[in-house]
RNA sequence: GGCGCCAUAGCCAAGUGGUAAGGCACAGGUCUGCAACACCUUCAUCCCCAGUUCAAAUCUGGGUGGCGCCUCCA
């Protein structure tokens, strides 16, 4: 497939370090809050990056991280009057209630910090010996002046950036540029023993040291928001490659924004919305929904009106996955027939539209596209008269397609309340005594209790509102 | 100041040289007791100007408008 790396700015061809395997590593949340939409796509992007890669035959070896030290966590920890680890613990737990309901597959490894102290103080180590790290009286700074290459991720000379740099009250560093690696311990602050004396790491030094244990020196792919390209992504780099001399990542993959009115939604912006909260409105497969049908790369407005317009077309797939259960339910043919069998050999171009799609820079809009062709495909062709061979033909397809997607994924509810089945009953022979009066009322108070009825040409059927 | 991104129908959104995918909404139709679902039909020449080319939404130059990074941030 090709993947557009931000690193050479263009699409390339995605080569693996290892034949049929991938190593790649996703930054995490900080765990300080209930997580945001803005936070949500890049989780729901390289889910779906990792689904296709191992859908199309690679084992896949999968690093998201949980930021559980930090400052963001320790000024939460005095809010709330608990300790940072259980602030920590908290959102980890609720990170994971969301993360399941927009349909995100675990992480391979999801490493936290705090237990990574010992790599991470060796890494800083390391450093130091080769003289790209200096320690001031227990803080130790990233030596950004004696890395060559620092700048080329995010196409930015050490001059440029030093001119744009906002002045730095910090005057124990050597450059403005310079971060930290290692932070001295403050009163009220979790620590760690280090040669440095007690302290805690900087935010960057976690990833590097991370991906090192669990990947290895060089990984394939690394990804995040835009955002993180500087400079979390930047030092990265300089930590990485200025401790073990060799390439960090091969493929850099950044997802753009969520906007609101045009502007970025950020924690710090306060313009954000908590996946938490849209899930009071709207079943969050609709948040996957509405990501999914933009290109990972380019910048999506969020707005309410939007997921609605995302929800009525994830309907649309259910309504066909469901007609399907239902139609091979009471299909009466086993086998197909020789114009069946030409018709499923033709829903192979729908895959083929669709792996196209994937393999050209994750492209999930058009990837979605093809399913919708498949589905108009699927409702056109199978009716009550259908084999189960073609059926299930169709079935086979259309979760195969969207399952890459994790999109219409669960099942149909089959269990009604029997009040509910006998006030259906009830409407049925009112319909049939021509009774419209009373089927219509039935129908309206089916509605006002979430249930809709459809009377369709096989019999009547319920859906939830 | 440096670096980068974007501008396609009412809304959302694919499409990097050959005369505009898909979804939502709307309208008309088939189906239905009615409705819903489904299906059929209708709905854009791609911000502006100039250029390259037989041919450009797609390449080049210049505008206009919007956004982001350079500071914690997905």
């Amino acid at each position: 497939m090709k993947l557009y790396n931000t690193l050479t700015q263009q699409k390339e061809t995605f080569v693996p370090i290892e034949t049929g395997k991938v190593r790649m590593y996703s930054c995490g949340p900080t765990v300080y809050n209930y997580f945001h939409i803005g936070n949500a796509r890049p989780f729901i992007v390289f889910d779906v990056l990792r689904r296709f890669l191992e859908y199309t035959g690679y084992q896949v070896s999968f690093i998201q991280n949980f930021t559980d030290v930090d400052d963001k966590i320790i000024n939460r920890s005095h809010e709330e009057d608990i300790s940072p680890q259980e602030v920590a613990e908290k959102y980890i737990r609720e990170y994971f209630i969301d993360a399941d309901a927009l349909g995100i597959k675990r992480a391979t490894v999801h490493p936290r910090v705090s237990e990574h102290i010992p790599e991470i103080i060796a890494m800083i180590q390391t450093l130091e010996e080769k003289d790209l790290a200096y320690n001031v009286g227990g803080n130790v700074y990233y030596h950004v002046d004696h890395f060559q290459e620092y700048g080329k991720l995010s196409k930015q000379s050490i001059d440029d950036l030093k001119s744009g740099a906002r002045i730095d009250v910090n005057d124990e560093k050597q450059s403005p540029l310079d971060f930290a690696l290692w932070k001295k311990k403050k009163d009220g602050e979790p620590y760690w023993e280090s040669p440095w004396g007690q302290g805690r790491p900087g935010w960057h030094i976690e990833c590097s040291a991370m991906s090192k244990k669990h990947l290895g020196d060089t990984i394939d792919i690394h990804g995040g928001g835009q955002d993180l390209i500087f400079p979390h992504h930047e030092n990265e780099i300089a930590q990485s490659e200025g401790c073990c001399g060799k390439p960090f990542a091969n493929y850099w993959v950044h997802n753009g924004y969520i906007n609101i009115d045009n502007e970025k939604m950020s924690k710090s912006k306060g313009n954000f919305f908590t996946v938490r909260d849209i899930a009071k409105t709207f079943d969050l497969e609709v948040v996957r929904m509405f990501l999914l049908m933009a290109h990972y790369r380019s910048p999506v407005n969020f707005s309410e009106a939007l997921l609605q317009q995302a929800a009525n077309a994830l309907d649309r797939f259910y309504t066909a996955k469901f007609q399907m259960v239902f139609l091979l339910n009471n299909a009466v043919t086993i086998a197909a027939t020789a114009d069946e069998k030409i018709w499923i050999t033709s829903l192979e171009d729908y895959k083929t539209g669709f792996l196209a799609a994937m393999e050209d820079d994750l492209n999930t809009a058009d990837a979605i596209a093809s399913i919708f062709e498949l589905v108009r495909d699927l409702n056109s062709n199978l009716d009550a008269s259908s084999s189960k061979e073609a059926i299930k033909a169709g079935q086979a397809i259309f979760a195969e397609l969207t399952d890459v997607l994790g999109l219409a994924v669960k099942d149909q509810e089959t269990n009604l309340d029997a009040e509910i089945e006998d006030l259906i009953a009830q409407r049925q022979a009112a319909r049939k005594a021509k009774d419209f009066k009373r089927s219509d009322e039935i129908r309206d108070e089916l509605l006002a209790r979430g249930i809709i009825l459809e009377d369709t040409r096989e019999g009547v059927k319920w859906k939830r509102a």
